[in-house]
DNA sequence: ATAATGACTGAAT
DNA sequence: AATTCAGCCATTA
């Protein structure tokens, strides 16, 4: 069978998070049986094409905040892509686990 | 095959 | 609680 690359499995992760939720690169990284390779998550996520259908904005770090480091204008892009859901950062400016966190394919969509 | 890079994380300060 | 350090991983040159 074809090897899927682990960036594939990653993309194909992301798409199942659903709307209004977030999930961590480490989770994401967890969730695919490597739970050390949260950097090996946000590389992957720097490949997209602008015009991909995976929902790359409902990825965060570990402390529910914008990681991005790439283009100035990317982390207000997912701030509003995120906002347009609901997803709202609190009062500290992280986002709360306990409201929008995803669980994971079986813990729920 | 080796070295460098980066949208990460946990532990130590 | 906030910042700093060092380790870990997949991918690219």
């Amino acid at each position: 069978m074809t090897e899927r690359s682990f960036r594939d499995e990653v993309l194909a992760m992301v798409r199942r998070v659903p709307e209004g939720k977030v999930v961590s690169y480490g989770a994401v990284a967890s969730l695919l049986g490597a739970p050390r390779a949260a950097r090996g998550v946000g590389r992957a996520l720097g490949t997209l094409p602008p015009d991909t259908d995976v929902p790359w904005w409902r990825v965060v770090n570990r402390n529910g905040e914008i990681s991005i480091k790439g283009a100035p204008g990317l982390p207000a892009l997912q701030r509003s892509l995120l906002a347009a859901e609901g997803v709202r950062p609190g009062p500290g400016g992280r986002i709360s686990w306990t409201r929008f966190g995803w669980r994971g394919p079986e813990g729920g969509e």
